[in-house]
DNA sequence: AGAAGATAGCTTTTT
DNA sequence: GCTATCTTCT
């Protein structure tokens, strides 16, 4: 044994047999520990061929393969997150479900779509309520209950349970048409699987001797029966997890997985790693104070022999554009003595923060990615060229099929389409089928698709045959898209086209990567693709959700938006319940190793207006580091101007220009003078209901170039300035 | 049928 | 301030 390991770890490692779980807290060498364990399992006997490794992301998932083949020289363990196992064994034995093996996987994007197209033909619920039905079928199979379980559970507390019940029976009946599975849908119908076939359950056990389980404490329900199952013959689960890390409860985790662990195996072994050997004393010190104020947990004290003086900074900022200057400054100072930008990290609480730390980190220079929020697959163009290929794969999709069936535009109507997933549902018939037999059909309806229908079988026919790569580029041109996009007038559709032509080099890669792999692998792999998957070994500051961190560590964290109100959350300062919101500032703090700055914002525009919140609880709970609050007020004159990029708004704002005029007759009315480096104007404004400033009349030298100003210093909150010139500038406070 | 225009509603976090 | 969706116009 020489994995470099100290004695809680070791003894976590030598443990082989029975339930295991060990504590580990932030840093505390988990990932070393399960690798360790692993290698170790090896080198006593066990083969690799019997062991089971799961984690939360893919990343992990191959980052663990990868440690265990430098170590071993080779390895053969099964690594991979719940999700992806369970399609894996699910393609193998689809059949025995009623399910054909190439399945579509609906993401919640899909699952959305199909609520709402439910939801109009009910035109007597309020599509509003479109998100709670999601939520209780997502919650509903988590506990694996049929729509009439579920319905007797809820029906005393829930007076709208009857309509949960037929929604939520509907979507079944659509997805299994559709022949296609969501989220959940991967992990109830593995359990599902094994359930009725014990024989299946019993070929994996036998495979599976030794099961070993990361990120514990975000497992919900479904994946604790999942693994619970599948080491019942041979007892052997090891489990990982903290529960001060637990940031998943909203999508189902369940905390009680980890601390009712004993409770389940009253034999099992715990092992407590508490020395971190990520961070500095001060910054272990400050989230220490942090986790300390919850009460749901395992008492257990992080600790570091990694000395130092004063590595975490505070400094509340004028307001959110001090607070991104503020941050690139610093990382632009750093990296001038020496640091590489990959040092760093800004960590977000919400995805619509990250706005200005992009645009300042342009300005100054500095390269970044953001993760978290829109990611290239769950792009509208790159979903639309997809949505022809999962068609082309699974021809019963009637998702995929609806998002394409007037895109490009066929001349196809709303009725036309009614029509078709109206004699979908009655004739409980996929809309392919439909569409190819003509069943159910009117004639004149019938012939108005036939175009569609020619291209849908063409590309039927050839996903068949046809390598990823060639079969993509055929889909593309055969659907008309790339024409489409190509031969666009409009100016978006110029980068649209640039990522659909980005899409083809994913698949290309994919191909050279896997030669033995197909379309239908590629499309999987699509699906279950996480933000973090995309990390990579560049020079770039990380901007992400501390959600999209996990796991994760950087030499400098700058933890951002730190106000009562947005971390901890409006919600869950509401609803009292703000245990996850802590547990998330423990994980964002955990992940700096030498250097953590903690900012707020004094004011901040949110929903297009200032907003003042209090600094967050959190800061307050840290104690113990060294503040360095800084004002620089003078910095910001009223009258400030600020230079950003011209994007694609000046198009718009002319639009919102004109809409703003027609309508209501703006309330207040006044005028103004503004003298800018950039041109000199005159400008008459209005003020609608909102107190947004409107403008009625511009004159003066640069006028023509002006496409819309909305006010500020009359008596509006805030005044943007849009130039159609594209080389200008937009002025903007 | 499709484009342009007008409005409501929204911000957690994602495998 | 933005976008998704509804409404009106050609």
């Amino acid at each position: 044994m020489i994995y470099d390991l100290n004695p809680q770890q070791l003894k976590a490692v030598q443990e082989m047999d029975g339930p295991i779980l060990v504590i580990a807290g932030a840093g505390s060498g988990k990932t070393r520990v399960l690798t360790a364990r692993i290698c170790h399992l090896i080198e006593k006997g066990v083969s690799p061929y019997n062991i089971l490794a799961i984690t939360f992301t893919n990343k992990a998932a191959n980052e663990m393969k990868e440690r265990i083949e430098k170590a071993l020289g080779s390895s053969g363990v099964w690594t991979s997150t719940f999700h992806s196992m369970c399609a894996r064994m699910l393609r193998r034995d689809a059949d025995k479900l009623g399910y054909g093996k190439d399945f579509t996987i609906y993401t919640e994007q899909e699952s959305d779509r199909v609520v709402r197209r439910i939801l109009q033909n009910m035109p007597y619920v309020d599509p509003k309520k479109k998100g709670e039905f999601l939520w209780h079928i997502s919650r509903a199979k988590t506990f694996a209950m049929s729509p009439d379980e579920y319905f007797d559970v809820i029906k005393e507390v829930d007076k709208e349970a009857e309509i949960v019940r037929t929604v939520y029976s509907l979507y079944e009946e659509e997805l299994t048409r559709s022949n296609s599975m969501d989220f959940d849908d991967l992990l109830l119908k593995t359990v599902t699987l094994f359930e009725e076939n014990p024989d299946v359950l019993e070929g994996y056990q036998d495979r599976f001797k030794y099961i070993n389980v990361d990120e514990f404490q975000d497992t919900n329900r479904l994946q604790y029966k999942l693994v619970k199952l599948l080491s019942a013959k041979s007892g052997n689960l090891f489990v990982v997890g903290d529960e001060d890390q637990s940031v998943y409860s909203w999508r189902g985790a369940d905390i009680r997985n980890i601390l009712d662990f004993k409770k389940d195996f009253p034999e099992a072994k715990i092992f407590k790693l508490e020395q971190n050997y990520r961070s500095t004393t001060s910054i272990l010190q400050a989230a220490n104070n942090v986790i300390k104020n919850n009460s749901n947990r395992n008492k257990k004290t992080l600790w570091s022999d990694i000395r130092d003086e004063n590595s975490v900074s505070y400094y509340e900022a004028y307001n959110d554009r001090d607070e991104a200057e503020q941050t690139a400054r610093t990382i632009a100072s750093l990296a001038a003595e020496g640091a590489s930008y990959s040092d760093f990290a800004v960590l977000v609480r919400a995805n619509s923060l990250t706005r200005l730390f992009e645009e300042e980190f342009n300005l100054n220079g500095i390269p970044y990615k953001v993760f978290g929020g829109y990611r290239f697959f769950e792009r509208k163009e790159i979903k639309d060229a997809l949505a022809y290929v999962r068609l082309a794969i699974n021809p019963s999709d009637n998702d995929s099929l609806l998002r394409v069936i007037n895109y490009p535009r066929r001349g196809l109507g709303e009725n036309t389409v009614k029509e078709l997933i109206s004699v979908s549902a009655e004739q409980d018939m996929p809309i392919y089928d439909v569409l190819t037999s003509g069943v159910g059909l009117s004639s004149a309806v019938y012939k108005k698709l036939s175009v569609f229908k020619d291209i849908a079988q063409d590309l039927v026919k050839n996903a068949e045959t046809m390598k990823p790569t060639a079969f993509v580029q055929f889909a593309l041109r055969r659907s008309g898209l790339e024409d489409f996009l190509a031969t666009s007038k409009d100016q978006e559709d110029v980068g649209r086209l640039e990522n659909v032509q980005e899409l083809v080099n994913a698949v290309s890669e994919f191909e050279k990567d896997n030669p033995e792999l197909t379309l239908s692998d590629f499309m999987q792999s699509v699906a279950l693709v996480s933000d973090a998957d995309g990390m990579d070994e560049e020079n770039y500051v990380t901007i992400a959700t501390i959600h999209a961190v996990k796991g994760l560590e950087f030499d400098t964290v700058f933890i951002v938006g730190l106000e009562d109100g947005i971390f901890p959350t409006q919600r869950a300062i509401a609803e009292g319940d703000i245990e996850e919101e802590r547990r998330l500032m423990y994980v964002a703090i955990t992940r700096a190793k030498n250097r953590l700055f903690v900012f707020n914002a004094r004011s901040r525009y949110r929903y297009g207006q200032t907003v003042y919140l209090p600094k967050s609880r959190f800061v307050g709970e840290m104690t113990g580091f060294r503040q360095s609050v800084r004002y620089t007020n003078s910095d910001y004159g009223e009258d400030r101007s600020d230079r950003i990029k011209l994007g694609a708004n000046a198009e718009r704002s002319r639009s919102v220009l004109k809409n703003s005029m027609s309508p209501q007759k703006p309330k207040a009315e006044s005028g103004g003078n503004i003298d800018y480096s950039a041109f000199s104007v005159n400008v008459q404004v209005e003020h609608n209901k909102f107190g947004r400033g409107i403008i009625v009349e511009t004159s003066g030298e640069g006028e023509d170039k002006i496409a819309a100003i909305a006010f500020k210093g009359l008596g509006v909150k805030r005044f943007v300035l849009a130039i159609a010139a594209p080389n200008l500038k937009i002025i903007r406070d």
